[in-house]
DNA sequence: TCCATAGTTCGACAATCATCGAATTATAGA
DNA sequence: TCTATAATTCGATGATTGTCGAACTATGGA
């Protein structure tokens, strides 16, 4: 993976209103959400809003898909998912480094107790 | 975990030096690298990577420590496990919203095929 | 066709960011 | 103490980004 995609994917991710609004996605799960609903849950006038599901949807983070009148975005998990690969990837080099909970997302159960 | 510091770990990582630079250190691992050193590496201005490396450990995503003349720095293994946790956190709404390897990070299988 | 609804594009402005040389601070050795 | 090495801070500049109202485009129903 080229690393160009991934400084976009990050950038769209580094932004208070992108953030939220890509974890309403991913909690939404597969049907998504309408435009206006977004811009309703995130309280962001509908331009602004407009200009980060742009955003977004460049960085391949969400897709869009029209239903009549609305436009509907839901996340992209896979590209999440290689979003997350790229970032362990080669892990110290590769080898032991420490404990595998190291390299890998933490747990339920470590995610909790944070 | 508040969003804050998350927009900061992305925001670090969302600028191409600074994600060349973490994941040097990522695959530098624990013993991590001296500044010149990456300096060297990057091909990045003494006082430009300087500025890159505070923003790196302002976001927690790399740690410092002296040696001699020479500053560390590595890559906080925990902290980008925690970025990663939130970014899947409570996923298609905690219920079953996909295969599994949709809200988990890709194998290595397919990030080769991929 | 005409109107209402749903979103996007345009344009301008303020704010933040990356860059890099010069000056500065910190450590170690002679 | 004096010098050399390692790295950071300062300061100025150009570029990118977020914001939002107004104007525009697209769809669907009467």
């Amino acid at each position: 993976m080229e690393s160009e995609p991934v400084i976009r994917a990050l950038s769209a991710l580094a932004q208070e209103h992108r953030l939220a609004l890509f974890r309403l996605l991913v909690q939404a799960g597969p049907e998504g959400l309408a435009a206006g609903a977004i811009a309703g849950a995130l309280g962001v006038p509908a331009s602004s809003l407009s200009h980060h599901l742009t955003q977004l949807t460049n960085a391949g983070l969400i897709v869009q898909r029209r239903e009549s009148r609305s436009l509907i975005y839901s996340a992209d998990y896979r590209a999440m998912n290689a979003l997350v690969g790229f970032l362990m990837e080669n892990c110290c080099g590769g080898g032991a480094c420490a404990p595998d909970t190291a390299c890998e997302p933490i747990t339920d159960e470590e995610r909790k107790s944070a």
